[in-house]
RNA sequence: GUGGGUGUAGCUCAGCUGGUAGAGCGCUGCGUUGUGGUCGCAGAUGCCGCGGGUUCAAGUCCCGUCACUCACCCCA
């Protein structure tokens, strides 16, 4: 035992009964991405370095110090993928689905790898479910991905989370408010290692948690005073959008995201619940992204959802367990030729999508009867010698405590589990 | 990367001023012949994170180390 192998720091194992619950979050937020027509994409998990120094950013803190990169046999520097973005754009451009009809909307999920010093909800191997959106200005399309992420949420049962939102510009209006910022910043008294931020990323300032700093922040000019025309226009029209679809938000014009592609449109979700972790999503517009890696200049538009931290927000919230049971029915055979029939039986009921097991090891019936208690199933269906003779089987309602003798046939047997109609899930 | 906290049975933890370990829950079995969830009885399980030091003696003190954890930072 002294030398048994743990799993490296910050990964977290996500282990019966607790991986039913991440299975059902991962599934909530994937699926109003499906019912809107998204289609899905399978990405790999490493990547040319050089896909996230360009398209996340070399000055951003998850390209300069949270990659977990590497050589390989051939000399080409490797990447564990930090986010889902740049492979998306890097696959949309290399397989030319910006050819076909626009936009170009895709859903993804899976880890990503960040070498941080791990604590609650941040993990060196997160899980995300993310959604992307190439070739489309229209501020419906805005609407749409935020709602998608709204609902993901709304539709697990969570209700404490706030959506924040505010627009970061674009090419033409940005640069000239990140000069009237630096500038202010300069009027400021900072320490040296936020006045070096200043210099490379000034927004980021805006969101410094210290006090001090936020004092001198509440004097700061804000992006949304200074939006061009077009912009303007744009951001008003994404919450009109917003507003239609019952989505409720919070202006934060400190919002800030933490990679560089960003620009308009940009959002995050909070949950109160987490800590100081306390990011369950976010995304925006990246409409300088596409171009920046080789391909056209398209714009876009996403999010990336921690499925890590959702689901936490869900227990934080008591919501947890979605599902207290993984199986529908039980068998225990009392004997070798009882065995023999139950096999059957399950294998025919399981091509019909009922999910059941059985007791093995011919254990009594009493410790039998104990262990599908344990595993919370619903209905159990007993065969020993009397049932075997009549070719039937005891199928017991374990709620109730009742009984009943049906034939030992799959169609029998789904008959009595619709008899039995319980909820099966919330 | 920087700071703080913690590390004792599967889980949650107790163990006072040093004398080679305990509770609750869970688990296994039994309470007679083929039925769980309640109850009663019995039982199993610990390199007291790891390494070193002090001591006649360390879970208990000291040092180191690793892991976990919270916060900074960053972000999902």
């Amino acid at each position: 035992m002294s030398d048994a192998i743990q799993a490296p720091k910050g990964v977290p194992d996500y282990a019966p009964p607790r991986s039913r619950d991440f299975r059902f979050v991962r599934e909530a937020l994937s699926a109003p991405a499906v019912l809107a027509g998204y289609d899905y994409i399978e990405l790999p998990v490493f990547e040319s370095t050089e896909l996230f120094v360009r398209g996340v950013g070399e000055s951003t803190d998850v390209v300069s110090k949270e990659m977990y990169t590497f050589t390989d046999r051939g000399e080409r520097s490797i990447t564990l993928r930090p986010e889902g973005t740049a492979g998306v754009i890097r696959a949309i451009i290399e397989n030319r689905l910006d050819k076909a009809g626009l936009p170009v909307k895709l859903w993804y999920a899976g880890p990503f790898f960040r070498a941080e010093r791990p604590q609650q909800g941040r993990y060196r191997q997160l899980q995300q479910v993310g959604v992307e959106v190439v070739g489309s200005d229209d501020p419906a399309i805005d609407a749409e991905v935020i709602a998608l992420a709204y609902q993901g949420f709304q539709s697990l049962g969570l209700r404490d989370f706030f959506l924040d939102l505010t627009s970061l510009g674009c090419a033409t209006c940005r640069p000239p408010y990140r000069d009237a910022l630096q500038d202010f910043l300069l009027t400021c008294d900072l320490d040296p290692e936020t006045r070096q931020r200043a210099e490379i990323n000034p927004l980021r300032v805006l969101d410094d948690k210290r006090e001090s700093v936020r004092v001198q922040m509440s004097e700061a000019p804000l992006m949304v005073d200074h939006l061009c025309a077009e912009c303007t226009q744009h951001y008003a029209s994404v919450r009109e959008f917003l507003a239609a679809m019952g989505v409720t938000w919070r202006e934060n014009p400190r919002l800030v995201r933490g990679l560089d592609y960003y620009t308009r449109t940009t959002f995050e979700f909070v949950h109160p619940g987490l800590g100081a972790q306390s990011g369950i999503g976010g995304g925006g517009r990246y409409d300088g992204l596409m171009a920046e890696l080789g391909g056209s200049d398209m714009s876009g538009i996403g999010f990336g959802l921690g499925t890590d931290r959702t689901l936490l927000a869900c227990e934080a919230e008591g919501l947890t367990p979605f599902k207290d049971s993984h199986i529908q029915v039980y068998f225990i055979p009392l004997g070798s030729q009882e065995r023999l029939t139950v096999i059957g039986l399950m294998q025919e009921l399981r091509l019909l999508g009922v999910s059941c097991d059985m007791a093995f090891d011919f254990r009594s019936l009493k410790s039998a009867m104990k262990h599908a208690d344990r595993l919370s199933a619903p209905c159990v269906g007993v065969l020993g010698e009397s049932e075997l003779e009549h070719g039937s089987v005891s199928m017991k309602d374990m709620a109730t405590g009742t009984q009943e003798l049906v034939p030992a046939t799959a169609a029998s047997v789904l008959e009595f589990l619709e008899g039995t109609n319980r909820e099966v899930r919330r």
